[in-house]
DNA sequence: CACTAATTGGATAAAGAATATCCATAATGG
DNA sequence: CCATTATGGATATTCTTTATCCAATTAGTG
């Protein structure tokens, strides 16, 4: 009853592109370097947000990865699906057909069960999408404007702290 | 994203915990045969529900398993915990802070998103501890009066077909 | 009391999924 | 054409789930 890893890496992620200067892609061996887990790991990782949608990648010279759309379209549903497929917690493997061999009450028990479950699939996945990347990037950070940064230079704090400054 | 196996098989040990007759207890070998696993696993799976006080077992001769309470006191959430622990969907690796080193943003970042996730394992919980043992046996069986059975001897359908027989 | 049926609990093996890496190939821009 | 970057397949590693075996224990039975 956990999500994977995956889905934190791939929230960390997104936070990089959110706030990453949107005319340069940012280099996946660059986010690698900063989650601490080897190049290939993330490009595969990036790959699953690339096929959802959440991401767009080119490759190439001064290529890399950059948000498809803008984070307030971006749901946490969106993320968990992309890595972990859809959300479905029954394993169904047919059990109780195989244990009550009376057809006729098996299959209705086995029904209302799938049924019972997948009502608490849609719990979530009505709450998770209802949260977005845009949400948490500005109760996280506490300011609505994203800062924009390139990410193979500055801090993050460098940046929130001129915007601060210059509000005033 | 995915519940166990072992929770479809709690469920299915319930039911006919929920079925036997009360004088007597139903023994785990026979539970393993008809979910066809093996004696021993069948063991460690009945343990878990002693252990969340779901169900009781006696040693001895004639000895064997039965509900510790009514199966209208046996919610969805105790099977599930039983098997699973705790609902707690977010892993939770600290990663946020190994990535981002401003202290000062990602900690709020990182409670934030527990904070977000745990209000999903609460949706799961609320709803999961409304669903009884009893409404799935009730609906499942179409009869409220629950039949009780040995079953080393009786299949289902012979019980509740003489039950509906009686109605008359 | 000793015997037998039955459960408990620990050690551990086997299978599967998640996590991660390496390498060969394809695409892109300069 | 060359350096850079993504893609995709094969594979290693680790962790969890699933499952088995066996020694210890407990309760009834003769």
């Amino acid at each position: 009853m956990q999500l994977t890893k995956g889905v934190e890496q791939a929230l960390c992620i997104i936070v990089l592109l959110a706030t990453q200067e949107s005319s340069a892609p940012l280099a996946s061996d660059e986010i690698s370097k900063r989650l601490g887990v080897s190049p290939s790991y993330m490009k595969k990782i990036i790959r699953k947000l690339v096929v959802q949608g959440i991401a767009v990648s080119v490759s190439g010279n001064n290529g890399g990865v950059s948000l498809a759309k803008p984070a307030a379209d971006i749901t946490m549903l969106d993320v968990i699906e992309a890595m972990e497929g859809p959300i479905q917690m029954y394993p169904d493997t047919g059990l109780i057909g195989l244990a009550f061999h009376d057809k006729q009450y098996t299959e209705k028990g086995q029904e209302l069960l799938r049924s019972v479950f997948s009502q608490g699939d849609r719990l979530l996945i009505e709450y998770f999408s209802k949260v977005t990347a845009a949400d948490l990037l500005k109760e996280g950070l506490g300011t609505s404007n994203l800062p924009t940064l390139n990410w193979n230079r500055e801090t993050l704090s460098d940046v929130i702290d001129k915007e601060r400054d210059d509000d005033k």
